[in-house]
RNA sequence: GCGCCUGUAGCUCAGUGGAUAGAGCGUUCGCCUCCGGAGCGAAAGGCCACAGGUUCGAGUCCUGUCAGGCGCGCCA
């Protein structure tokens, strides 16, 4: 499937040039708005109109004069200041039916992390964003040609992780084997001490043994208890299709020595402190009044007079290694996912690998983080590195709201992904057993489904719109959803497989016979390229699964066209030989499509439904 | 106080400076003797928050105002 839109513009440069044209305009082509005459149109003549003095209907008429036309363009023509192209119908078929050909690789490795969940209880909604977002992401940016290496955070040293791991011990859980998901289990502990807190008395001996855990932590004596959370939240993060290339636990980093090669290698910059006298005598602090402009107090601490890190150091040192300033972090194979690909995890026992030393990367993280993002970048330009700093991104997504409310885990105002799942999963089972009872594999086909729907909904908007979490909306299977790309899908594959049954599999096309209505499906097609790119250059997932639902939906509207007298006007399988052929290679082109397009944004395609 | 983000149909949202601002949900009315009705068609519903500006052209860019969300610790 080439495209066709840069083909016009190379054109049209072309005939700007004999225009004498000195300084070439960025040439816009875009399609022809629905009812309009034409199927591509460009408006570059109205721009020009100042500088060729001239009024933009004649400036584009006297390009149109200057083109030099492939075949596949039948004719030109200028309405209003537009410039008009009008393709050979049977040119637009073929070119859609064609396979799409792998997008060229590009040079360098994008380090995206995403996850990054405190290992201490179950995954909630809030979650689900950034996974979604992350993994979604890493599948485009893959397709697109870039080196991709996905990972996820655990902090492990962390006062969370340290509460729940303190909390199974304090009331005596640490061993019990529940028919409970361990992570739940581990949540529910957490839950219980944080009640017990409010008592005063036994808030003095929880805090004793929350500080005592924390060092066992760091001590790296815990790794089993935190790894049994992990294992199971692991599951969850599977069963929405996320896969991951390396954990990187934060114990690891601190353990290697990295924090104090970061903390060493700022302090030969002008700009880091230890300051003797005032508010952070005995701190080593960082001036970042040079690189964030704008700031009540530029000084920003690193380490504690009392001599311990803060969250900030510890980011810095990470953002150091991922971006290559240090080394020395080993890994060890840790499980096969779902996929069949390995995952590793960073350990004291493993051996030096690849991961890391990356020329880009992409924090998944939500939006009330930006300014410590912002510093743990800037922290790259005080070392000198600010080539490094351009390349360090943040997706910034703002937070999920539950029906209407800011989510509290405290407050218990909070759903897990897991119930979540679950009930979408039962939803999409209760449809299929009734509208398809003979389904060969129901079980299968709800749980595409039904987590299919909750994935859809987390992507489909912008990251930087606030999302309220509705039950009504997001485990929906009609409308702007998931299930509604995937049942376009199905319903494709029902056709070609008709089709395998009835030997026309190998019917050759005749595309001449192409009519306006399989133009209009074709143009569709034909811009999924080209949106792929687009979502990548702008870490944009919602790009690609709102062109999901374009398609599907020019997909829905081909499939169910009448004349005007009101007989189908687009039946595949019975339609004359030659035209038939045609239709089938679209339909294959489209389910092809669908399939990749679902696939980059973790969806599942589903044959049946 | 300073900074970041948001404001488009009753609700939830799309909309690389270009042609008549589009979907879904909800409401009303139609469409299976056509390959899957989780679908399709139609109707109704818009001072694109407000005011200026830039531009041949602004929902989109700039400035200001208003409204909402979030952030600004030797917390984690």
């Amino acid at each position: 499937m080439q495209e066709i839109k840069p083909l016009l513009k190379t054109t049209i440069a072309e005939a700007l040039n004999r225009l004498g044209v000195a300084e070439l305009p960025e040439i816009i082509v875009q399609e022809t708005p629905p009812g309009k005459e034409g199927d591509y149109g460009t408006p570059v003549a109205m721009g020009l109109a100042r500088v060729l003095r001239k009024a933009p209907p004649l400036i584009a008429t006297e390009i149109a004069e200057r083109l030099t036309l492939p075949a596949w363009v039948r004719r030109t023509f200028v309405t209003g200041g537009y410039l008009n192209f009008e393709l050979e119908p049977a040119f637009l078929a073929q070119t859609a039916s064609q396979p799409l050909e792998p997008l060229t690789p590009q040079p360098g490795k994008v380090l995206l992390e995403h996850t990054s969940v405190n290992p201490n209880k179950e995954l909630h909604v809030g979650h689900l964003r950034n996974i979604c977002l992350g993994d979604s992401l890493a599948r485009i940016l893959r397709f697109a040609g870039r080196e991709v290496e996905v990972m996820n955070y655990i902090d492990d040293t962390g006062r969370q992780a340290a509460e729940s791991l303190y909390a199974l011990e304090h009331f005596g859980l640490g061993d019990s084997e529940g028919d409970q998901k361990y992570d739940h289990f581990a949540g529910e502990a957490y839950v219980r001490l944080h009640q017990e807190m409010q008592d005063p008395e036994k808030k003095t001996t929880i805090e004793h043994g929350v500080q005592e855990t924390l060092h066992r932590l760091e001590r790296g004596e815990l790794r089993g208890a935190v790894e049994r959370i992990l294992r199971a939240q692991l599951e969850t993060m599977y069963r929405l299709g996320a896969e991951y290339d390396a954990l990187v636990w934060e114990s690891d980093i601190v353990r290697e020595g990295l924090l104090e090669k970061a903390m060493q290698a700022l302090e030969g910059t002008p700009y880091v402190h230890r300051p003797t006298e005032g508010k952070y005598a005995g701190a080593f602090v960082m001036d970042m009044s040079p690189f964030i402009p704008g700031l009540e107090d530029p000084y920003l601490v690193l380490i504690r007079s009392n001599g311990t890190s803060t969250y900030t150091a510890k980011d810095i040192a990470l953002q150091f290694w991922k971006m290559g300033l240090l080394g020395g972090v080993k890994f060890k194979p840790y499980d096969t996912q779902p996929s069949g690909h390995a995952l590793y995890s960073s350990a004291p026992e493993g051996q030096p690998m690849g991961f890391g030393a990356a020329t880009e990367t992409i924090n998944v993280v939500d939006a009330r983080q930006s300014h410590a993002l912002r510093i743990v970048q800037a922290s790259l330009e005080v070392e000198g590195r600010p080539d490094l700093a351009q390349h360090c991104f943040h997706l910034a997504y703002e937070t999920v709201l539950l029906e209407g409310q800011q989510m509290s885990g405290r407050k218990g105002i909070t759903v897990s992904v897991d119930e979540v799942l679950d009930e979408a999963v039962r939803r999409a089972r209760a449809i299929i057993a009734e509208k398809n009872p003979e389904h060969p594999s129901p079980e299968t086909a709800a749980e595409a489904i039904g987590v299919g729907a909750v994935r859809f909904a987390m992507i489909k908007s912008e990251a930087k719109k606030q999302i309220d979490f509705r039950y009504e909306q997001a485990l929906s299977f009609e409308g702007d959803t998931g299930p509604y790309v995937q049942y376009a899908f199905a319903r494709a594959c029902s056709i070609l497989r008709k089709a395998e049954e009835q030997g026309l599999g190998g019917e050759a096309p005749d595309f001449s016979q192409a009519t306006a209505y399989e133009l209009e499906l074709a143009k569709v097609l034909l811009r999924f390229r080209e949106t792929v790119q687009e979502a990548a250059r702008a870490k944009a997932p919602h790009l690609l699964a709102q062109y999901l639902l374009d398609l599907a939906a020019a997909w829905n509207t081909y499939y169910n066209a009448k004349t005007p007298e009101g007989k189908p006007a687009t039946v595949v399988l019975g339609a004359p030989e030659g035209l038939r052929g045609l239709r089938l290679g679209l339909v294959r082109s489209l389910q092809r499509t669908l399939q990749l397009g679902l696939g980059l944004v973790g969806l599942q395609a589903p044959e049946v439904m």
